[in-house]
DNA sequence: TGCTTATATGGCTATATTGCCAATAATGAA
DNA sequence: TTCATTATTGGCAATATAGCCATATAAGCA
């Protein structure tokens, strides 16, 4: 494979792997939706501060998301306007791989 | 979180995990145009048979791909028409991230 | 200044992933 | 049957990830 080639595989290897946790989807349903601080979204994550801080800063680390301050506030976003496509794509694989598991049943 | 809610960023994160590796993404990229052996694959990917094996049977796991038998061969195929949507939103992240970086650097 | 709140980071352990080699099917040809 | 080809699976070591606790940083307020 080529240099360049790999390097671009390599790179959206990267953000799938940024997506590639639920907490991290939830998230980025989330942020879609509305602006958040890092307590808010602990809240509804349900795990530890700290892990939800880092998970933020993946999903940062790859433009997924980016953040302002306010005060002593973080308010995180997403930044683009194409994840939708993702999660219903997602629910496609979801759904035909549930009907193909049907059909080998039978 | 509700447990169906949370079963459902679990589906979905298969799904992105599935996908979170450059040779998986360059397969799904070939196999989308064309259905391919296993060695086809592992001479475009350039890694061990059998680790080319184990990455298609991931894919298969969630549904991204299938296969069929004929004779000794193994000929895989995406099963899904969405890919393309996910690619492209991939860019248009990392493109985004290239431009935000610029933007910060000003 | 000292205290509180909000967030980020270091460090650690447990767990998961990766990729190779070796071994095992499974098919077809000699 | 024996051999060659194709693909899958087991096993292992190296590496990466996840999540918690403890700690650090930063801002605002008394």
């Amino acid at each position: 494979m080529k240099e360049k080639t790999r390097k671009q595989y390599e790179a959206r290897a990267k953000i799938a792997k940024a997506m590639a946790h639920p907490s991290r989807l939830l998230m980025l349903d989330l942020l879609q939706k509305q602006e958040m601080c890092v307590n808010d979204l602990t809240e509804k994550v349900g795990a530890d501060q700290s892990t939800v801080s880092k998970h933020l800063a993946i999903l940062r680390e790859v433009g997924l998301i980016d953040s302002r301050k306010e005060g002593t506030l973080s308010y995180y976003r997403v930044t683009c306007g194409c994840l939708d496509g993702f999660f219903s794509c997602m629910e496609t694989v979801l759904l035909a791989d549930l009907e193909g598991r049907k059909q080998s049943v039978k």
